[in-house]
DNA sequence: ATAATACGCTACTATTATAGTAGGAATAAT
DNA sequence: ATTATTCCTACTATAATAGTAGCGTATTAT
């Protein structure tokens, strides 16, 4: 039950543009570098954070992304879907056609809980929740 | 986040096992029919669950497989780290070396939130609970 | 005993998905 | 004009997965 590693990109990706709350875009390039991924890739994984809206892009020099909306209005369930096609586990989740065995059921429950759950969780987390938590960690390290 | 075949098919070979109430051995031939599965595939998956403990083989003729414990006493949550190595969506949630990024933090705390939502279910759930959840539908249906 | 049945093991192969690369076009700032 | 950056499309390499094949071993029915 692996995330892709695109998935995992992407979202860092995100975070890095949630946490760059200066009004300048936050170039490809700098990302890449700080979370050592390779730059044409990334480009190819914002395509898609582009095109669902979660990001904006300014091309040319000094260009470079901007998250599209209020980091406390981007839900990571939103941006998991779009990255992952869907966040189902197996198909017949969302397919119910494809169930003509009575042990698949059972396994079709069982499959809905784990993904209600994971649904659930997303759901109330936003990258505002996020960038709050990575700046809670910060001030603890400092206090220590 | 998808699940590999290779669990989908182990889970639903044991819920056929547990289904299984009568004291006879299922034979492989049989699961594999019921939930077209290859045969040969299916052995190398129940030599996963054999050898984890959960199944029981009886080898020779009119031999199959058997549940090596009662129903209620197999929880899904580790059957699935049995299939899946780890229930695990990205690695530097069991492994926290892995993480040198600050942005990386959040997205730990993300996918742990995520695990921990996963495990909770899975762990609530036992192969019995899975047979009475499809003796349940089943009665739905007649009273339709 | 023998034949039939069914699991046990290991190695191989095909297919698919993923990750990553490459090159050039469009756009904006200076 | 030149430079810096995103945009687009196609290609390639790698790895994981799914599935096959064949022979070995244990057990039971007859």
């Amino acid at each position: 039950m692996k995330l892709s590693t695109r998935t995992r990109y992407a979202v860092r990706a995100i975070i890095e543009l949630a946490h760059n709350d200066s009004k300048k875009p936050l170039q490809l390039k700098i990302i890449a570098q700080r979370q050592e991924i390779s730059v044409k890739y990334l480009e190819q994984l914002m395509a898609v954070l582009r095109s669902a809206g979660f990001v904006r892009s300014i091309r040319g020099s000094k260009g470079g992304y901007v998250l599209a909306k209020a980091p406390n209005q981007i839900k990571l369930n939103e941006v998991l879907h779009r990255l992952e096609g869907t966040v189902s586990t197996v198909e017949c989740v969302e397919n119910e056609d494809c169930c003509s065995r009575s042990a698949d059921c059972a396994a079709r429950y069982l499959w809905m809980q784990v993904e209600q759950a994971i649904e659930k969780v997303l759901e109330a987390i936003t990258l505002q929740d996020l960038v709050d938590k990575a700046n809670d960690e910060k001030k603890l390290d400092y206090q220590i």
